[in-house]
RNA sequence: CGCGGGGUGGAGCAGUUCGGUAGCUCGCCGGGCUCAUAACCCGGAGGUCGUAGGUUCAAAUCCUGCCUCCGCAA
């Protein structure tokens, strides 16, 4: 078929090599997010799909709207399908209409649940036990389209969010195939979502921060949800220090017993947290502002009194 | 010129304000105590204090340039 894709990101990437490289597709545009200023130096840096696009001598179009002049360019490929993987923008009726099956969409949850940016974070910051992927025929909405396929996988003990979203990009293409090829035999039938949706917007720097007054449990699940973007924090002595991995244990720890939330305990080399309910949390890699990332004992090795993070 | 913070034995830090050849908590090696240990005791090795230059009798410490790492903001 001939593909107009669109996204932005590293797994958008794992998606259109599959599209191109293995199931052959001809990718007659790619639309992504226009070149960002990166980093302190602020190097003007393009996304990881104009790269890998640009390599392939694809056609690039980079864009954070889709403007008349873009649906002008688009209505010219004569493409039979679009694919968005996290683009970062909504698509307008407009452009919508302009392949002639209209465009399909990967999304990293099982719709109609986490409707938004963040899906694969939010599934481990809520605790959830099961995620999935969805693909569904687009429309005007946020993740609101009728469903193509989906398929769901029980979410590991340890991992991360960075971790979750590779393994459920790799699920994906392993549906891709099928579902592409119903919709080039014009025998999709894509299914009304059913059910109550709930909301995953893109995270901000609040919702990544530890409160200490949760259960270890549900900290455990905001490192893991905020790693590797944007990594969840708590403050120290007014400056942040980032919590890369931490895990709820279930030892009891009798010094921090009546020690107040936040209040940081060292047994040997564990780094301990006292957290909501009597619940314990076991830090293993952070980073202090200024600092590279270390094991939680080596940050702990360098402080003296009474540590407590807030 | 977006804001800011680091670079000191293998690790994490202190010392820099008020210059006088380096300290803490660990790790490592050896020995001891203990039923045992995340405990304790004794001894030991290991440092061009990021780098180049300057000031000085004397620089980790003051001045200048450079390299490099990182947080925030975008």
């Amino acid at each position: 078929m001939k593909i107009v894709f669109a996204g932005t990101t590293e797994n958008a990437v794992d998606v259109l090599r599959y599209l191109t490289e293995v199931a052959n597709h001809e990718i007659v545009a790619v639309l992504t997010r226009e070149d960002a200023l990166v980093g302190r130096k602020k190097l003007l840096t393009p996304s990881a799909v104009a790269q890998y696009a640009e390599g392939k001598n694809l056609n690039v179009l980079r864009v954070n709207r889709v403007s008349d002049d873009v649906n002008e360019q688009l209505s010219q490929l004569g493409a039979d399908l679009g694919v968005v993987v996290a683009y970062g923008a909504l698509l307008k009726q407009a452009t919508l209409n302009l392949p002639r099956h209209g465009w399909i969409n990967i999304h990293y949850s099982l719709l109609p649940k986490l409707r938004g940016a963040a899906p694969v974070q939010w599934a481990l910051i809520n605790g959830d036990r099961e995620s999935g992927v969805t693909i569904f025929q687009l429309d005007e909405g946020m993740d609101t389209g009728p469903i193509h396929a989906q398929l769901n996988t029980v979410i590991e003990p340890t991992e991360t969010a960075g971790e979750l979203l590779a393994r459920l990009t790799s699920l994906a293409v392993t549906m891709l195939d099928e579902v592409l090829a119903r919709i080039a035999a014009g025998f999709d039938q894509p299914q009304r979502q059913l059910g109550d949706s709930t909301s995953a917007p893109k995270l901000s720097r609040r919702d990544s921060r530890i409160d200490f007054e949760k259960t270890a449990l549900e900290i455990e699940g905001l490192v893991r949800g905020c790693n590797p973007e944007p990594m969840a924090w708590a403050e120290f002595e007014g400056e942040a220090v980032r919590i890369l991995r931490a895990r709820a244990i279930q030892e009891a720890v009798s010094e921090l017993a009546d020690a107040p939330s936040g209040t940081v305990q060292r047994i040997g080399t564990r780094i301990f947290v006292r957290a909501a309910q009597q619940t314990i949390l076991e830090l293993l890699d952070v980073q202090p502002a200024s600092k590279r990332v270390m094991p939680a004992a080596d940050w702990h090795r360098g402080l003296s009194g009474t540590v407590k993070l807030s």
